[in-house]
DNA sequence: CTGAATCCGCCTTGATACTG
DNA sequence: CAGTATCAAGGCGGATTCAG
């Protein structure tokens, strides 16, 4: 599998912390479950419900990668029918502390980028008929 | 004119502030122009060589979605040659506030973060051979 | 110098169906 | 209940070329 380093850089990530976290967080989905898992422990088709609009495939390989990454931990019951469960480790919790001020930042930022973009179209139009 | 023409949705954002942010400024080069433009105003050629990897495609491309974002703007002046200078707007620049948290948490946590996937890489070395 | 336009490969995502 | 396998579609990013 992993027969020479360059690998490395590829399978356990860049150089570049932030360039690296947000490509694993900066997805779709990942803050969604974080956040979720936030309020408490749940199971998978708990948070499937809880989220909503996620696939089982999406949710399934987003939950693993946060596991591999180390924000999540799972923990399998030897149970029938089976249970899975899933809550944060201390570094997912740790990482949803500056994660908040952002999504702070964004409530209370969102309106202001959402007429910017509105008035640079609406100036692409003007340009398009003068 | 574009490289495409989206619905309104796509053009004014999601309805979920942090999703929406996350999408725009999760990519590839966003962050890397931003932290590059907060020290000071660059041209265009002067971030493209600040940055390094990037390819003029994608540094005009991120540019034009960060103006339309309004976390940057832009000034033509019409000399010869001709010279255009980018700087960050306050919202801009408020927005590197927070995320300058976030990026602090990368630096102190991303060797915890490969860590454990070279951990989990391993436990699953393991089991392909068990 | 500062981009825009075009073409193209890859990766992510989604839909669907199947397994234990 | 908790996933995995497979296939298809679209967006993202890169290389190259053209333009003002």
């Amino acid at each position: 599998m992993s027969d020479n380093d360059q690998n490395d850089i590829a399978e356990f990530g860049q150089p570049c912390p932030i360039r690296d976290v947000l490509n694993q967080i900066g997805d779709q989905w990942s803050l969604l479950i974080l956040e979720a898992l936030a309020e408490r422990t749940l199971r998978f088709n708990e948070l499937n419900r809880e989220i909503g609009d996620i696939s089982r495939q999406m949710l399934s390989r987003t939950l693993k990668r946060l596991e591999t990454d180390g924000y999540v931990s799972r923990t399998v019951y030897a149970e029938v029918p089976p249970r899975v469960e899933y809550t944060l480790t201390p570094l997912g919790r740790s990482f949803l502390e500056p994660m908040q001020k952002l999504i702070q930042w964004a409530d209370e930022n969102h309106a202001d980028i959402c007429r910017s973009r509105r008035r640079q179209h609406e100036q692409q139009q003007e340009q398009a008929r003068g």
